[in-house]
Parts: structure tokens; sequence; C-alpha cells
RNA sequence: GCGCCAAUAGCUCAGCAGGAUAGAGCAACUGCCUUCUAAGCAGUAGGCCGGGGGUUCGAAUCCCUCUUGGCGUGCCA
């Protein structure tokens, strides 16, 4: 249940009675209905929530402001409602103040719902797939497919407690340019391995890491017969199956460290030897998105791009005025590029597989790749531009020394994850790469990300939750239980303190709205601080233990309730809510 | 050239489905533990919200423009 909602609701509901009741009695103008929204002001002295309609409603009523409040608030009735306290206020503010029931409420709903609490339907069991890493298998995963990896899984968390149905995917490249450098990558370390350092040129563009050298030395031991015995090609599709048969399972085991699973990992080869690339090519023929120029097959691009920004509303001159480019679709030497596969891909996502919502989590550097996609995906006539979504993610900055540490796959300075994870806990890392909105860098420090003190945002957080498990069992001790709400007196939490923290509980279910809504996960833990900061001051402030029953069971039923809210946030980040510390 | 993203306190960043005096953490300074975890709290100080224009009763937030920075603009993925 969402108070803030309900209490919005009921204010809107409120000022429309009074309203039509003044046009009656001709207070205010008839025919003119209100407008503005409720708020909830930065400054508690003004109240807890306010209304600009009286602002809002100024030109049409033809009234000034504050004459409108007043005519509204004269036929309020705040009887039976959850406000005591209704003012008029700066240029025509119309305050309200809470009254305890409110507050009472908050409390019997986080009890009621427990671990749902936060929950909505917002989604109404729409299908969406969440597709995210997605990292080439030819090497380690480094900092940002972390990064990815903890949004992704923690966005689709968000959807799923919002009433989405919510499928996670990983699309493993398995096919293509990189596999073909990966496996020449291998070839040329197992030369090198076989008959000397120096008998075999390594190529430029070639995958550097150790991790290649590995998988060449481990290939040497199931072929003695290498290189003889069969042509090269034979030797360097063995080598790259052999290369992604060890790699993939190795990305699984390094996202479950990290309490991330996949409902599917997808291979991209599938769509090549099913035909299904070269079927959806040919649809793209068939609608007339296509030419041949060079030996290559062509996507007009350009024009579907324009078509998509003309539907959006872009004035079409404008549109004709843009320099875009078209695609090749089939190489001339009869590949598909990834960019036909990546089309294949997503008319299986929506057409044959039926998900109306498709996101993907893509690293920053790919942003020129979203609208083409989407515009292709328009011309096969599947509303791509409506149902694929784009999350872009700027890369992480690793930070060692106060030093920036390059990484690159092609050069092997990669960080791998697993190094990572021996450095610091899955609770610190997946708090710290979901700290910030996707579309900014992150700075990860390595130095910081290491310390175990309040530096660490996470020990902030999850210190709020042992502090009360600590309080709890302290006083179950001296047999004091927490009781169910229907047995203590919620109105004794009147202080400052309490209130607002109270407010902050009451905001959960907003918060994991708006962060659904923005598929902004981040804002989750932006939440938690801002509700263990508001714990902390009430702990400071008043004190439990000591006090009499009546107002101990009141606080320690108020600590609890944030003790759950805190564990549902944290279970949404996937991060643990130890109960001591 | 064209396109995408960004610019807010010394630093790192919130705030942006328009609302009242722009917030937090870190760094600096001052206080609070014989009593529930000081991994905590309170306070002081710190700002032409990059510049300019527009829309509005009202703009950090929306629109235009300029400046600066990052990225993209492959028969790579």
């Amino acid at each position: 249940m969402n108070l803030i909602d309900e209490a919005k609701k009921e204010i809107e509901a409120l000022l429309n009675g009074a309203s039509e009741r003044a046009a009656q009695k001709g207070t205010l103008p008839a025919g003119v209905t209100l407008r503005g929204s409720v708020e909830i002001p930065k400054d508690v002295s003004f109240g807890d929530y306010a209304s600009s309609s009286a602002m809002a409603a100024a030109r049409d009523m033809r009234m000034p402001p504050r004459k409108i409040a007043e005519a509204l608030v004269a036929e309020l009735d705040l009887r039976d409602t959850y406000f005591e306290s209704v003012s008029i206020a700066g240029a025509g503010f119309i305050n309200f103040r809470l009254g305890k029931r409110w507050y009472g409420d908050v409390l019997r709903a986080v009890e009621r719902e427990g671990s749902a609490y936060g929950a909505s339907d917002m989604g109404h069991g729409e299908k969406v797939m969440v597709e995210f890493v997605s990292a080439n298998p030819t090497g380690p995963m480094h900092m940002g497919n972390a990064r990815g990896g903890v949004l992704g899984d923690t966005l689709a968390n968000v959807l799923k407690l919002t009433g989405y149905d919510v499928w996670k995917e990983f699309y493993v490249n398995d096919a293509g340019n990189q596999v073909h450098k990966f496996a020449v990558s291998i070839y040329a370390r197992a030369m090198q391995e076989k008959f000397g350092e120096d008998s075999f040129p390594f190529p430029e563009d070639g995958y550097h890491g150790d991790d290649i050298r590995e998988l060449a030395r481990g290939f040497l031991e199931t072929a003695p017969m290498f290189p003889e015995g069969a042509d090269e090609e034979a030797w360097l599709d063995a080598m790259a199956e052999y290369g992604l048969a060890r790699n993939i399972p190795k990305m699984k085991s390094d996202l479950q460290k990290y309490g991330i699973e996949y409902d599917e990992w997808f291979l991209e080869s599938s769509l090549h030897s099913s035909g299904y690339v070269a079927e959806t090519v040919e649809i793209l023929a068939k609608n007339g998105w296509t030419y041949e120029k060079e030996g290559a097959l062509w996507l007009r691009t350009a024009e579907l791009l324009r078509r998509k920004y003309v539907s959006e509303g872009k004035a079409p001159e404008e549109a004709g005025k843009l320099d875009l480019k078209d695609d090749v679709l089939r190489r001339a030497n009869g590949f598909y590029t990834y960019f036909a596969a990546d089309i294949a891909y997503h008319r299986n996502k929506i057409e044959k597989r039926g998900f109306s919502r498709v996101i993907n989590v893509w690293g920053a550097d790919h942003h020129g790749h979203v609208a083409r996609l989407q515009a292709a995906v328009d011309g096969l006539g599947l509303e791509g531009s409506k149902r694929i979504e784009i999350v872009l993610m700027q890369l992480v900055n690793l930070l060692q020394d106060g030093q920036p540490v390059r990484m690159s796959k092609r050069t092997g300075k990669a960080i791998a994850l697993n190094d990572l994870l021996d450095e610091i806990s899955v609770d610190a890392a997946r708090f710290y790469f979901n700290s910030r909105v996707s579309t900014s860098p992150l700075d990860f420090d390595l130095d910081l990300a290491v310390r175990q003190d309040s530096e660490n945002p996470v020990y902030y957080v999850q210190y709020a939750h042992a502090r009360i498990c600590t309080l709890r069992s302290m006083l179950a001790a001296e047999g004091y239980e927490v009781k169910p709400a229907a047995q203590v007196r919620l109105d004794l939490l009147t202080d400052e303190t309490e209130t607002a923290l109270i407010k902050q509980l009451s905001a959960y279910p907003e918060e994991i709205k708006l962060a659904a809504r923005d598929l902004d996960p981040s804002r989750v833990n932006r939440y938690l601080v801002e509700l263990a900061a508001k714990f902390h001051r009430f702990y400071n402030t008043c004190r439990v233990k000591g006090e009499p029953e009546e107002l101990l069971n009141a606080r320690l039923k108020l600590a609890d309730t944030v003790r759950a809210v805190l564990e549902n946030g944290l279970a949404v980040l996937g991060a643990s809510a130890p109960e001591k510390m």
C-alpha cells in the first residue's frame, strides 16, 4: 500500500469537493476544474503536503491565488481524513498537516505486507526481457561488465517487484568476427607454444591476454596432433569451440558469485544455424528496405531513421537534413553482420517469444546503435521504437592509488571480476556498482571499496539493520517482544525524528515505482541511505530501553518496521541484511 | 560536419512527470559515549545550479542558443 498516494488522492478529492461547494455558494467561479499538483514540501514547517491548485487556477478563475485558496479552505471538512489541519502560505499554497492515523497506517501497512511491502501491480504482468552484460566470450569479464551485471540484475528485481513478468537473458556472441579473432589468437599462441615464441607472428588485432596462452596450452593437451592432421580452418573451428566451452561456463560462475543468475544464455550462433538471420533479412528485403551495392546487401537505415524521427514528431524537413548512413546486413563475402544478427535476435524476442518490452543494458559507447536497431525492427513491422528500450551505461573508471587503471580486453590488462571479489564483499560490490545513475561514469576506487567502514555506504545501511537487531534481542532479554501493531500505542510516536522516519518508510513503494519507471535502480541505494540516516537520527534522539512500557513498545515497533523495510530494500539490491556487525 | 550524453559546494554526486530559503557524503572546524553498537549523532563554514535568451504566477528542472568535456559516426562487435 502506498500511503503517499493515498494522502495525495485524498487531498485532491477534498479540494475538488471544496471547489464544487464554493462554486455553488458563489465564492468561486463555476465550471473551472482544479489542476495543479500535490507536493511534499522540502521544509516540514510548511506542512506535510502542499497543493498548488490555487495558483494553477488563478488564470482560469481570474482571481488572486490566495483568494482562491481561502475560498477552498473555507469549504474543507477534515473530519475522518488523514489530515488534522490546513493552512495557506506563500503565493497561495494550501498546506496540509497529517494526523496520527496516517502515521499508524504506515506501520500497519508494512506489518501487513511484510516482504511484499513496496510491491505493486504497475506492470500488470507485462512480459519484459532484461538483457544485460552479454560480454564477448573471448576473454575475462571486466569492471564494466560487473556494473552492467549488477545494474541489470537489480533492475530486473525492481521490475519484478512492480508487477512485471521478467526474463533475464545473456546474449552470447559466439559467432562472427570477434570469435574468429579469438580463434586466430589461440592458434598463434598454440604455434608459439609448440615451436617457440618467435616461430609464429601474433596478430596485431588479436587478444593479447594471458588467458589466451592458457587456452592454447589446454588445447594442445587435447590435440597432440596439432598442427598436422587437419587444415587450418578445422583447427580454428576446434579452437574456437574449445575456448568458448571454457569461457562461457567461467562467465556463468563469475556472475553467480555476484548473485546474478539468468533465465537463459542465448547463443547468437543459434540464430545463424537455424536460418533465422537469413529469414529476417529476407523479410526486410520483401518490405523494400534493402538494396545491393558493391556485392553487399544494405539496409536503408537512413530512410528508416527518418521515418522514425518524423513519427516521433520531428519536422520532415529537419529529418531530411540529418546526415544518416545505411548499414550492411550481408557482407560481400556472404557473411551476415553483427547488426543483421542483432535485428534477428530482437525479432526473436518480440515476435517469436512475445516480449512486449525489451530492455537492453548497453555500454554508452554503443549509443550510436540504439536508434538504428529500433528503426530496423520498425522495418520488420514490429514496433521496435516502442518496444526496445536501451539503458545506456557509462563505463567504470577503476582507480588505484588515486590513479586510473586502464582497462582493455585486447591488451589483456583487464581486472577480472574474480580478483575484485577477493578484495571486497559481494554486498559492497553490489552496492557500489549500483550507486550511480547508469548514465554517469562510475569511479570505482579500489582502495576505498576495500575499506570496511562508514566510508562505504553499504556498511552505513547494514549497520542500521544490525543495530535494530541488537536492540530487539537486548529488549527480548528483558521480556519485551515486538508486538502486533494493533496492540501498540502508535499514537505515542510524535517526536520529529519519529514522524520523519515514518514518512521515509511511507516513501518506499513510491521509490520502487520510480526506479522501475526510470529504469534506475540506483534510487533504491539513495533511499536506503536516507532511511538509515533517519533511523540513526531517531536512535540518537529517542531512547527505547528504559522508557515507560507503552512508549517502549511503540518505539520498538517503529524500529522493527524500519528493520523490515531495510531488509526488503537490501534484498532488491541483492545485498544481505546482517543481524550483527 | 552530423548525432548522443554530460556541466550543481574545494572533491564525489543527489535533486530535473516545473513549486516556497538548492541538498547529501567526503575534506575543514566545534561538540555529543559510566546508560539500547561512536561502523552513530548534532552543529559551523562552503553556491552567478557553465553563459545568454524564451515559456510560466513560478525554472537547477521545459524549449532555443552558445561554450566546454566525453563518446559515436566500420562490409568490427
